[in-house]
DNA sequence: TATCGTATTCTTTTT
DNA sequence: GAATACGATA
């Protein structure tokens, strides 16, 4: 089977990586641990498949979970193929779904042209829905419904499939209820919402036996990234298009699975060889990135979590030697924002280049200190994932606007631009019109229609109004086929008024609007037709303006797994904020080890430097509050990180005074060293002496019982918050 | 019908 | 503290 000598592809690759590439049939497992080439295992592997002639481009179905992911590997499919590759199967979950929703539509219901809601369209739908069957939204948030359908499709629950058992907790049972009616409405408005595209996808492929198996003759191998985040619907789907020929290879890594909130079940990697008989495992433990310190940091962190598969990183770079990991603690947040400053600009004089430089947080609001930051220094930056471009309110308009051309029944499209700009159409035309079309069954603008030909339900301006906009839709519709949909679309936003609304706007933001909506139209030119475009638009909502600049990035923890970077700054490690409060009281001791993979994520991004801060006091909301070190802090192995900051000063405190009594005792009472000022709230000095299963009281969260004591902080379950982590002298006995 | 003021929520993470 | 949502008022 193996040839004497191996095409110089498979020659580059290390044993273990080999092993991956060439083992082609039957179902594999490839374990990969941070930095150990796993996107070139998935692009080798693609491509090996083709030279050895087992299967044509067109034949492999290669499923990652971001754009940037499918973006990446398609085009190093073609680099290592020598041209570009057209036909292929490879996308997102999401994206691969739509394309074979739009040949299947038919089977749920759905036509061909439907359209891919987003997440706010989502929330108005459901508002609605859940208005008309009068649930109490003060009690039951839209927002907590929309979750519990969501779960539901991630699971691959259609209506009809949740039991009423699983229907108890949330608005006293009715929320199965809301769910039929939900997607009833979706059906009505040809619409599909994300979670639908796979949820649709796999109930076609669970009852039509007949599009199944065109399936499996047309995948003969599957190829899946970013395996510990599918969640069970995409599991599913994956096991049955993989359920004849078997070749399905699952690349991931369990200690990176971090998007349980959004249903990625991490017993989906840790179950492979149960799910697929005769599974092969190979493990890729060769680091190519990072120094040795940051490894056994990131190594002796993460070995806190328990169930996990068990890898065992060892660093393959020829010179693994580098700086330990750096803990800094600090006064307070803006005092850590300036340190991050400065070390940037230090290492910018030492000759790194700002691309390679990123700062991680957990939330997004936190990277707002560090911009603030960055501008009063100078230091170009980029926020990646923020505020993005087609979530702008001027391009979300535009966009309702091209999906009512495209698609006249998009009532939702429709209600955001029918008095968009003002056209004098208020709450009473539009009840007028709500009521027509739900008597007659009829999409929103066909009402529309109708009340513009009749001659009794609307007068006046309101009238002329309506007639001019139905007008116009059927003009720039006729014309969309001679003149092209960039030239219409712009015809369309200047004789709507749209674009006059924002001419007439004094606010200094207009300006900037007007420049997105000719960005937009530059960005429509690039696809052949308007319903391309909506898709596209629907489906890869990212806005990656020039990654090469050099620029200093600023973003969540999420969004930088898979990425890496020479210097990472990894702020605000405090209790509370990471690991997330909110986080640890929804989901426990699950969650805590979920939040301790994304501190790992964050601590491999780093190839040379990591610097871990946190500080004394922030400002959350209006009022400032005080923190402790996040317990990940402590779970460092010490050997492999270097402090500074007040924490040095405190254990080198402790180290040069040393107690005799063991554990927390005399220890506790130290000093806090971090000043400037006292502390805000009554601190007594370390009482020290409480000891788990005790019962105590905190001002502001009540009574609790002590989990856990770790020298001077204790876990404690309290009665009505939840379960914190708060240092002893915040409390007191009960 | 539109605008202004107040109340409320938000800060997890995304296709 | 800001952005949004909603209700009262012109």
């Amino acid at each position: 089977m193996q040839s004497p000598s191996p095409p110089d592809y498979i020659a580059r690759l290390n044993p273990e990586q080999r092993a991956a590439v060439e083992a082609l049939d039957g179902p594999l497992l490839v374990l990969a641990g941070a930095g150990t080439g796993k996107t070139r295992v998935l692009t080798t592997r693609f491509a090996h498949l083709l030279m050895t002639g087992r299967a044509k481009p067109w034949e492999v179905l290669s499923v990652t979970f971001t754009n940037k992911a499918s973006r990446e590997m398609r085009e190093r499919v073609s680099a290592i193929l020598g041209r570009p590759v057209e036909g292929l199967w490879l996308g997102t979950f999401h994206a691969l779904c739509a394309r074979m929703l739009r040949r299947h539509a038919a089977l749920v219901g759905l036509q061909t042209n439907f359209t891919i809601l987003d997440a706010d369209d989502q929330l108005r739908l459901l508002k609605q829905v859940m208005e008309a069957a009068r649930i109490d939204a003060k009690r039951w948030p839209p927002q907590g419904t929309m979750g519990v359908i969501q779960r539901w499709k991630d699971r691959g629950l259609t209506p009809e499939r949740v039991t009423a058992a699983e229907d108890t907790d949330w608005a006293g049972g009715a929320a199965r209820g809301l769910y039929r009616d939900y997607q009833r409405r979706l059906v009505e408005l040809n619409a599909a919402d994300f979670g639908d595209l796979l949820l649709h996808v796999t109930e076609i492929l669970r009852t039509h036996p007949d599009v199944l198996a065109e399936y499996h003759r047309g995948f003969r191998y599957i190829l899946v990234d970013e395996y510990q985040d599918t969640n069970l619907v995409q599991y599913l789907w994956l096991r049955l298009l993989a359920q004849s020929h078997k070749n399905i290879c699952c690349v991931g890594d369990d200690d990176q699975s971090i998007y349980s909130w959004r249903g990625a079940e991490i017993e989906n990697i840790l179950r492979f060889e149960k799910d697929f008989a005769g599974a092969k495992i190979v493990r890729l433990e060769s680091n190519y990135r990072s120094t040795a310190p940051i490894l056994a940091a990131a190594s002796g962190l993460i070995a806190h979590n328990t169930g996990r598969l068990g890898k065992t990183l060892r660093s393959g770079l020829a010179n693994a030697e580098g700086e330990r990991v750096h803990v800094v603690s600090l006064w307070d947040s803006e005092e850590e924002a300036r340190m991050v400053g400065s070390r940037i600009e230090e290492a910018r004089r030492n000759g790194t280049s700002l691309a390679e430089i990123a700062v991680l947080v957990r939330a997004g609001f936190q990277t707002r200190a560090f911009e603030e930051r960055m501008i009063a220094l100078g230091i170009p930056y980029r926020v990646v994932g923020g505020a993005k471009f087609y979530e702008r309110a001027e391009i979300r308009d535009a966009m309702a606007y091209l999906r009512v051309l495209n698609q006249p029944a998009d009532d939702l499209a429709f209600e955001r631009i029918v008095n968009t700009p003002k056209r004098g159409l208020g709450d009473t035309a539009m009840r007028a019109m709500q009521a027509i079309a739900r008597e007659q069954r009829l999409p929103l603008s066909s009402a529309a229609q109708i009340m513009v030909e009749g001659s009794d339900t609307l007068r006046g301006k309101a009238r002329s109004a309506l007639t001019e906009l139905m007008h116009g839709f059927a003009r720039w519709r006729a014309a969309l086929d001679s003149e092209g949909h960039v030239v219409v679309a712009a015809t369309l936003l200047d004789e709507s008024g749209y674009t006059d609304m924002w001419k007439q706007d004094r606010s200094p933001e207009a300006p900037g609007r007007l420049e997105n909506l000719k960005e937009l139209l530059r960005a429509m030119a690039e696809f052949q037709t308007l319903a391309g475009f909506l898709d596209h638009v629907a489906l890869v909502m990212d806005n990656d303006a020039d990654p090469d600049a050099a620029r200093v990035s600023l973003m969540t923890l999420h969004a930088a797994k898979g990425l890496e970077f020479d210097m990472v700054f990894l702020p605000g490690w405090e209790e509370g904020l990471f690991p997330s409060q909110r986080s640890l009281d929804e989901g426990g001791e699950k969650a805590l080890e979920e939040e301790r993979r994304l501190a790992y994520v964050g601590i491999t991004r780093a190839r040379r430097v990591a610097v871990i801060s946190h500080a004394a006091n922030r400002r959350i909301y209006a009022n400032w509050t005080n923190s402790i070190p996040s317990r990940f802090i402590d779970e460092l192995p010490e050997d492999h990180i270097q402090r500074a900051g007040a924490a040095a000063q405190e254990r080198a405190r402790m180290i040069n005074a040393p107690s005799v009594f063991a554990g927390g005792g005399l220890m506790a009472r130290r000093p806090r060293v971090i000043e400037p000022g006292a502390w805000e709230v009554k601190e007594r000095p370390s009482a020290g002496g409480f000891t788990a299963g005790e019962r105590v009281f905190h001002q502001k969260f009540g009574y609790g019982r002590i989990l856990r004591v770790d020298d001077d902080k204790l876990d404690i379950a309290f009665e009505k918050s939840g379960e914190k982590r708060l240092l002893d002298r915040f409390v007191e006995k009960a």
